[in-house]
DNA sequence: CAGCGGCGATACTCTGCCGGTATCGAGGCT
DNA sequence: AGCCTCGATACCGGCAGAGTATCGCCGCTG
């Protein structure tokens, strides 16, 4: 009568490969019940989810919409596992996503000032690419996250606002604006030389443009200090020096909040905790 | 090697009842294989999820945290089914939850608004009860909601604002102060004679206090015309003009914003031309 | 145009899991 | 001490889900 996690596991596989012979082979089962099983959702559904050709298949509209639902439901699942297989195991723990290379000092102290409270857990830090800690959180590999407004997306989530800072431009220190007090965003497309670096969007694609493609703040260092790029960061991103990169605040750049964000149902004490000290610091 | 939904659904009941026999009957199945089926997820997870006794059984932290999860998980894996279900059923259609009473003229224009929109699909209307919005969206019974902040809770949703306007005191039409031209949020402790209607939390419970306890937009306005007590409104609710009821503007009452919700991952065409009709009216 | 190859559906069989009945063992209450 | 309540265990039967073999359809190609 109710629809289980495994027949939703295998119509994501389907409609993702949009093939039931690979779909069957990522799953580790022979085609046929496969198929049986996608035919028997789409009858307990009332209509199709996949038109079937020779080639392989294409999703319908109704395919496309459970594509949606049924990856946020098995991720769902998934959290409700991981999280509370983490609860059983031994001493709980929270675990904690930020970006690779945010933030150090803020989260340093975030870590500090929880370490001290009454009945506070071990933290364990998940250091992770640009956009991830969303898809972290909800499927429970993480309890919660550090995000930054407005680059990354908070919908579906909790929030509370820790740190709103004004934006740096970062640039090859041999650049000829580099010993400017401080630039204009309208200054930015006349930048001489150089190209701004490209960051991936959300869904892990980049914008057009001539600069190179970055991935990790590592990476940005290293190619801006070889003038191969600029970008705008965050003022604190600046309290790190790096050889070959110097820093120019942007007066007039929008202001970039760092935010404490969970999963919007779970309230267990360690993680209250954890939020009402972060916003504190 | 990984957790079906009937398990979850296993163990919320459980969870829930805190009693094997209860439960497996609300289930529709004996009691023996129910106890399998949850020591069969405690062995998968790692540990115990309730504490036995003769009287019955507890949660354990661990436990607790899985009932949230797992509820939250059967939740989204219910809307993914019910919404997958809609599409597929002939003409595909979108369920808006609103309170049942509130924001009648917004609504009309919105749904007028957006049936003049080309590609536009039927709208179903669902009139629901207090704070029960959030819920039908979680659990795929609507695709959008109206919610009225500070009131309803948007933790975990979409939404734009659409509104923001005043509130004002209904009283009962004799009421010694219902002449005035206004009234202070000061005024309202010492309003003579009629207490406060209580309205639900969003648990369902009610504050204490005196005053009778609401359920609906109906009660309240046959309350009030009795004189068994007085309630605050957004000021939008005084274009229903009620017999035995007057409403008078409270200058400093905080706005109260209604805002038009969603579930974050769902991106339908349909849901978005009606986000953006909405927002535009 | 015939033959071949790829893909999904169907037919049939088997096995492992889920659910049922009967019964046991542990606590608590009188 | 004996009964009662409640969950666990033992055992069994049926069915659902998985595997193998095969079919039917379609497109490509020589």
């Amino acid at each position: 009568m109710v629809v289980e996690t495994r027949e939703l596991r295998y119509f994501v596989a389907v409609a993702e490969e949009l093939h039931f012979g690979r779909a069957a082979q990522r799953l580790g089962i022979a085609q046929p019940p496969l198929s049986r099983a996608i035919s028997q959702l789409e009858r307990r559904l009332g209509g199709p989810l996949l038109e079937r050709n020779s080639r392989g298949a294409t999703l319908t509209g109704a395919g496309r919409l459970l594509l949606g639902e049924a990856r946020a439901a098995l991720d769902a699942v998934d959290a409700a596992e991981r999280r509370t297989r983490r609860a059983t195991g031994g001493a709980p723990r929270l675990v904690l996503a930020s970006k690779a290379g945010a933030s150090v000092e803020l989260l340093a102290k975030i870590l500090d000032a929880y370490a001290a409270e009454p009945g506070s857990v071990e933290v364990e830090v998940i250091l992770c690419g640009i956009g991830e800690q969303e898809r972290l959180l909800r499927d429970g590999r993480a309890d919660v996250a550090l995000l930054h407004r407005p680059f990354d997306a908070t919908t579906g989530l909790d929030s509370e606002d820790l740190l709103a800072e004004g934006q740096a431009a970062v640039l090859p220190a041999g650049h000829p604006w580099s010993q400017r007090p401080h630039l204009q965003m309208s200054d930015l497309p006349d930048l001489p030389d150089v190209p701004p670096l490209r960051w991936p969007r959300s869904d892990g694609s980049y914008p057009d443009g001539p600069g190179p493609e970055l991935r990790d703040g590592a990476q940005l260092h290293q190619l801006v200090a070889l003038g191969r790029g600029y970008t705008v960061l965050p003022e604190s991103a600046r309290a790190e020096q790096h050889p070959g990169v110097a820093t120019v605040p942007i007066l007039d750049a929008p202001q970039v909040t760092t935010v404490i964000a969970w999963p919007p149902h779970s309230r267990s004490l360690p993680l209250a905790t954890l939020i009402r000290t972060a916003t504190s610091v």
